[in-house]
RNA sequence: GGCCCCAUCGUCUAGCGGUUAGGACAUCGGCCUCUCACGCCGGUAACGCGGGUUCGAUUCCCGCUGGGGUCGCCA
């Protein structure tokens, strides 16, 4: 049988760099089985959902490159995909629990119930709340607000073997009596998860180890249901640097971030695929090795620490490597960078002429955008302490020298300019570094960039000695 | 605190009874060099502790310690 696997985000917020290495696991497997990825967009809570999140998340998976087969916008089979928009089969379901004597109404209120455990928490601050059963067994039905509950049994354990961490067992009596529904008719997580789930055809359930508590009442829903369980994987979690939970007050949860940041999608889903998944001691994936190589048995256990540099090495590779990174590709995602710098209409052929030169010195696309100006402003804006440092009086004659030089180089390549350089330069009885940063200041207006010839080229004989000229003037 | 889970360099990890404990990032030296990078060479650096099991434990078992998760009318 094909798996079905699905990633069921809560539209309160952006998608989270935990969220996306937990959705890239399931569409790793979805599609090396060639089986279905199923996005589900979990909108029971009225007050933090909302549209513009949906809208961010999908946006964050199209950046990303993670397709879904069934969810917003493609629609499918099982939907709809929306859990707002599924409360009938939850309510359903619901009042079936409670003629069954699965589930009951209870009347206490959200207020006795916050005010018991701050009484609690007062008393021991370590102490957890439980639930004491007041309506457990209630006969009655008062025309009050109220919750449904799961009569969870006392006795008794819920086991499950997940394909990471093997066989949890969980004793009934350390679970309370959830609630399933809210007062509003609303349905909660483990409620319309578990209904979901099981009416999607849901095979495989992989989410984050935060999850394990949840498992073991979906299961005991599972049952009273009559419904078989899928299978469940819980992934280690992905911890800030200092090993705490990844929260919005660490740098960059958010996907977006990174794209913000000018950090490449392959490199950001690199990253966090080693997050628990290894295979020996290969460090760079590309996507298709990754769908090849992807197997829940090399999933480890142990948590894991977000290292900021670490992550910029493997994004670097994905933006240094041509073979992960084509040209055409790379040229088309650093645009949107050099157009927040104001360089509008940078013609395609420059660029890509320009790109080989700086993409092993880019760690970014914001960086590589920086390093990519001077080609695409003219005259280059001019760095004032390269001027200083490097535009003497002295490197006036010597630019002037070399304009008159180069000027009739044929053909106008990287390789003519260099030998007719080192010719000139030996006939005055110069070297490289006489006149090299000067050179560089005036073709670039900076005291960094690629090799001088490669510059040359890039920019074409008109500029670069118009260049060598404004120099030898800035120079002089 | 109850329940659940985890434990190899600073970090991500390989290892699945016998290895000089490997790789990557970071870090420290050096090389290359027209700058900045890239690249290359080399160094420092880990099996948390205590019991077992075994001829032999990083590896298997137990305890301790440490860390994390969870205990909502959030997901």
């Amino acid at each position: 049988m094909k798996p079905r696997l699905r990633f069921a985000p809560s539209p309160s917020g952006y998608l989270h760099i935990g969220g996306a290495r937990t959705a890239l696991f399931n569409w790793l497997w979805a599609r090396q089985q060639g089986g279905t990825f199923v996005l589900r967009v979990e909108d029971t809570d009225q007050e933090r959902s909302s549209l513009e999140s949906v809208r961010a998340i999908l946006d964050a998976f199209r950046w990303l490159g993670l397709d879904w087969d069934e969810g917003p916008e493609v629609g499918g089979p099982y939907g709809p995909y929306f859990q707002s928009e599924r409360k009938e089969l939850y309510r359903e379901a619901t009042e079936r629990l409670i003629r069954e004597g699965k589930a009951y109404r209870c009347y206490c209120t959200k207020e006795e119930l916050d005010r018991a455990r701050e009484e609690l928490k007062a008393k021991n601050p370590k102490a957890a709340f439980v639930y004491p059963g007041t309506c457990r067994e209630r006969r009655d039905e008062p025309d009050l607000p109220f919750v449904v509950r799961f009569k969870t049994p006392r006795e008794g354990s819920t086991d499950f073997v997940d394909r990471v961490f093997g066989t949890i067992r969980t004793p009934n009596a350390a679970q309370q009596d959830f609630v399933l529904v809210r007062t509003d008719g609303y349905p909660l997580y483990n409620l319309a998860a578990t209904i979901d789930d099981h009416e999607m055809n849901i095979t495989l359930v992989a989410r984050a180890r935060d999850h394990i508590g949840n498992t073991p009442q979906q299961i005991l829903l599972y049952r009273a249901f009559g419904w078989e369980p899928p299978e469940f994987a819980h992934l280690p979690m992905m911890l800030s640097p200092k090993g705490e939970k990844l929260s919005k007050r660490h740098a960059s949860v958010s996907v977006q971030d990174y794209r913000d940041r000018g950090y490449p999608p392959m490199g950001v889903l690199n990253y966090i695929v080693r997050f628990g998944w290894s295979l020996g001691d290969q460090e760079i994936f590309s996507l298709k090795e990754l769908i090849e190589n992807f197997s829940w048995d090399r999933v480890n256990k142990s948590d894991g620490k977000f290292d900021e540099k670490k992550f910029a090495d493997v994004a670097f590779e994905h933006l240094k490597r041509e073979d992960l990174m084509p040209l055409p590709e790379y040229a088309e995602r650093v645009r949107p960078f050099l157009e927040k710098r104001g360089l509008t209409n940078v013609p395609e052929e420059r660029l890509r002429a320009a790109i080989p030169g700086i993409r092993e010195r880019a760690r970014t696309f914001v960086d590589a955008a920086h390093d990519l100006d001077y080609y695409f402003r003219d005259p280059p804006e001019l760095d004032e302490k390269a001027r200083a440092k490097f535009l003497t009086r002295e490197a006036a004659a010597h630019l002037a020298g070399l304009r008159d030089a180069l000027a009739g180089v044929e053909p106008w390549e990287a390789a003519a300019l260099e030998a007719k350089t080192k010719e000139w330069a030996e006939a005055k009885g110069l070297t490289m570094k006489d006149f090299a940063q000067a050179a560089r200041v005036a073709l670039t207006g900076r005291s960094a960039s690629p090799p001088l010839f490669e510059v040359m080229a890039v920019l074409g004989r008109e500029q670069t000695l118009a260049r060598l000229a404004r120099g030898t003037e800035l120079a002089g």
